[in-house]
DNA sequence: GCATTAATTCAAGTAAGTTGAATGTTCAAG
DNA sequence: CTTGAACATTCAACTTACTTGAATTAATGC
C-alpha cells in the first residue's frame, strides 16, 4: 500500500510564477474569449504589461490566436485573443479488461478523433504497447504531431491500491498489482501521464466540454462497471488520501437491504447501476449486454425496465440528497455508460429531499443535470484532465 | 442568496511568491522543528540562500527562533530553527445564541487564555461589540498586544445563506440575515476575520493541536447543535460552492426512519446527536442540559444512556462507512460537545463496514479517532483556522 | 479639429530566487 | 596532529518576471 501521502508543498520562484500566470491567463481566455489584454489584466490582477508578455508567449507557443479588435466606446480598440483550439491536444485513454478507447481532444475541448481497440490481454506490457499503437494511429488520422500533445489521461478501473473492496467482483485488470501505471504509460507514450478513475475523468470532461463549463464545484454520478462519484471542488479534483474518493456504489442506502457482492447489505450499487439493471432484467430472461440494447428496450417502453427505473429512483434520490448535503455543489451531474434518454427518464423520476442545503431559491442551474459526454465520457475525460490541467493552476506538491 | 461563486484565480508576482514561500517554510518548521535551513531547502525545493533570507525575515517578524545547533556527522553544524510560539496569536470566537466563547491560541497551537461571555442579545451589533470587549479582555489577561494577532476565526451556526433547512428548528442567530458577518467582525475587532461553521473549525483545531497533526486528508464528525462534518482534503478545507458543505445531520440513514424536524425521515441526526440523546433520555423523564450532566450519567452507567449508545452506533457506523467511501480520508475523527469518555464508548461500539476503501492493510492510524479538543473544539477551531492559514499556502482567488 | 478615453508599448526599476565561489566547522583517515 | 572530505552557510553576481510611469496610438464626442 502507498504510505499516507506526505504531502510536501513546494516553494515557488520566478519560473513557477510564470507557469501559474500562464495558466491563469489561459483559463481567463477560455472563459471569456474573445477577450482583450487589458480585460485579462483586470480579471487576473496582473499588470497589462505582464499580460502582454504572457499572451505574446502563449501565441508564440500556439495556444492563443489574435481574434480581431473590439471597438467599444472610446479609446484604442482592444486586440482580442481567443484559444487556438488546434494548437495543442490531449489524449484520453480508457482501459477496460477487454477493450481500450482512445480520444484526441483539442484545447477547445472538442473531440477530434476517437478509436476503439480490442485487447487480447489486459496485462501491463500488452496494454501499454497497444496504447502507443492507438495513439500513433490517432495522430496520423488527425494530422497532429506528437509534439503538440500536452499529455495523456489514462482511465483505469479503480479502486487503486490494496483496499477492502476486492470481493466486489469488479472486473479489474490482470497483473497490474504493484505496477507503476503512470511510469508504464509515460514510457510507452512518451508523454506526461495522469491516471484517474472513470467517475473523476467524466466529471472533468463535463467541465471542459459539457454541462459543467461554468461550474466550479460539482459532483458527477458515473454509471460505469460500478457506480462512482467524481468530485470537483473549487475547480480542483478531489482524490482522497489514497486516490479512492468517490466510491459511491458501496454507500449503504438501505440497512438490511439487498445483499451486495462486497458483503454488505443495501449498497446503492444494488439498486442503481448497470449491474442492477442487468440483474433486474435477467429475472425476466432478458439479457442486456450493451448500451444499445438498453436504449432499444427503453424506446420500446419495456415494463421491466420501467419497473427498474421506479425502484432505482428512490435510493438514487436519497444518495443525491446526501451528496448535496455533504459537498454542497452547484449541481449534481448524472452520466456514464447509459443511454441518454434512459438517464433523462431516471432524472425525471427522482424525488429530491426538500430538506437539503441545495434547496435554495434562485438557483442559476438545476440541481441535477444529465451529462453531455455520453458513453465516451471516461475516455474523453482522460483527455479533459490534461486540458483542464493546462488551464487550472494548483499548488505544486510532491510525494 | 450568494450567487454561484465565480471563482477567479489571481495572478502571482514576486511579492505573492514570497508570501507563498514564507508559508511553505513556516509549515516545514512547524512539522519538523527544530530544523536547519539546508534541510528546509531540501524539503521545499528552494535554494539554501532563499531559505536563509526567508528564515531571517521570519525571525525578524517574530515567527521563528534559533534553536541551537545540530551536530550530526561531518560538516558545519546546522543552525536550527523552531517556531516562536509566543510570537503571534490567533483568536477564536464561537457565537451561540446565548453565549460566546473566546480562545487565544499561540503559533504553536497552544491555548493561552479562554473566556466565556453570556449574550443578552444575539443581534449583530450586540454580538460584535461584545466580541471586541472579550478580545480586549483576553489580550490584557494574556499580556498580548493587538499587533501580535494574525486574525480572528469566528464560528457561527450554519447553514449560511438562504437554504432549505430553515425548518429544522436549529437555533439560529437573530437578525443576521443579509448582514455581512465578516465585515461586521473585521470592523469591530480590527482584524482579518474568517467566518466558519463549527464542524470545519473543529476539524482544523485537530490539525493545529490535536490528533490530526500529521494528517492531510481527514473528516471530523462534530456533535454540536446538529451533526456536522468538517472535511480537510490535501490540507485544504472543503467548503462547498455556497459554504454549506458537511451537513451530515440530515443524511438519510434509514428510509422511513424517525421523523426529523427537517421534514425528512431517517436523518442521521435523529439517531446520533445531542438532540437525539436528550430526546431519548427525556422519555424516561431525565432532563440533560449540559455536557457535565451527560458525563455524570455515563460514569454512573445509566441504562438509558447505554441503550442510546446501542441505538446510535449502527447508524453512525453506516455514516462513517459512507464518509470513508466518499472522501477516502486518512482517518475519521469524532468530537464536539460530548464527554470524551462517552465518545470513546461510542467509538468502541461502532461496527465499521468491511467493504470500504478504508479497509486497507498497514494503516498508520486508526480508522476512527476521538477528537482531542473537547468542548472548546469550535472556539479553538476558530483560532486554529487563523494559525492554519499562516502555515498553509493556497491558491489565491477572489469573488 | 480638439479634448477625452482607453489599450498598448517602451523603458526603467524592483523584488525575489538561483548560482557558484568562498568560508567556517566537524569528522575521519593517515 | 595534520590534512582533506563533507556540509551548512554566506557573499556577490546574475536572472527572471512583474510593476510603474511615460509615450504612443486609435477611437469617440463636442
Amino acid at each position: 500500500m502507498k504510505p499516507v501521502s506526505k504531502l510536501a508543498i513546494v516553494g515557488s520562484n520566478a519560473e513557477r510564477t510564470r507557469l501559474h500566470n500562464r495558466q491563469v491567463v489561459l483559463g481567463l481566455v477560455r472563459q471569456h474569449q474573445p477577450v482583450g489584454r487589458a480585460e485579462i489584466a483586470r480579471f487576473s490582477g496582473l499588470s497589462t504589461q505582464a499580460v502582454s508578455n504572457i499572451t505574446a508567449e502563449l501565441e508564440k507557443d500556439g495556444f492563443l490566436n489574435e481574434a480581431g479588435r473590439e471597438v467599444r466606446g472610446r479609446g484604442l480598440p482592444a486586440t482580442q485573443y481567443a484559444l487556438n483550439s488546434g494548437g495543442a491536444f490531449g489524449v484520453g485513454i480508457e482501459v477496460r479488461p477487454e477493450v481500450m478507447f482512445g480520444t484526441l481532444v483539442n484545447l477547445g475541448g472538442e473531440t477530434v478523433k476517437t478509436k476503439r481497440v480490442a485487447l487480447k490481454s489486459s496485462a501491463p506490457h500488452a496494454v501499454s504497447v497497444a496504447s502507443r499503437k492507438m495513439l500513433d494511429d490517432l495522430l496520423i488520422r488527425a494530422g497532429v504531431k506528437h509534439e503538440q500533445l500536452l499529455g495523456a489521461g489514462v482511465v483505469m478501473p479503480g479502486p487503486f491500491g490494496d483496499v477492502g473492496l476486492s470481493g466486489t467482483g469488479q472486473s479489474e485488470l490482470m497483473d497490474w498489482d504493484g505496477v507503476d501505471a503512470t511510469q508504464t504509460f509515460e514510457k510507452a507514450l512518451e508523454l506526461p501521464v495522469i491516471i484517474e478513475n472513470d467517475a473523476t475523468a467524466a466529471a472533468v470532461a463535463e467541465k471542459v466540454s459539457g454541462v459543467a463549463k461554468d461550474l466550479n464545484s460539482y459532483c458527477y454520478i458515473y454509471f460505469g462497471t460500478g457506480l462512482g462519484l467524481g468530485v470537483v471542488a473549487d475547480g480542483q479534483v478531489l482524490r482522497g488520501a489514497f486516490g479512492n474518493a468517490g466510491e459511491l456504489g458501496h454507500i449503504v442506502v438501505a440497512p438490511n437491504g439487498h445483499l451486495c457482492a462486497c458483503g454488505n447489505r443495501g449498497c446503492l450499487e444494488t439498486y442503481a447501476s448497470r449491474l442492477s439493471v442487468r440483474n433486474h432484467l435477467e429475472k425476466s430472461g432478458l439479457s442486456v449486454q450493451s448500451v444499445k440494447d438498453l436504449e432499444k428496450l427503453h424506446l420500446a417502453g419495456h415494463p421491466d425496465l420501467a419497473s427498474w427505473l421506479q425502484s432505482a429512483a428512490p435510493p438514487l434520490s436519497q444518495a443525491i440528497g446526501m451528496i448535496e448535503n455533504l459537498f454542497d455543489p452547484e449541481a449534481v451531474i448524472i452520466g456514464g455508460a447509459m443511454p441518454d434518454n434512459l438517464l433523462d427518464h431516471l432524472i425525471g423520476l427522482l424525488t429530491l429531499p426538500s430538506g437539503s442545503v441545495a434547496r435554495r431559491t434562485g438557483r442559476p442551474v438545476e440541481r441535477v443535470l444529465r451529462g453531455a459526454s455520453g458513453r465516451m465520457a471516461a475516455a474523453l475525460g482522460g483527455a479533459a484532465l490534461i486540458i483542464h490541467n493546462t488551464f487550472t493552476p494548483r499548488i505544486v506538491a510532491r510525494a
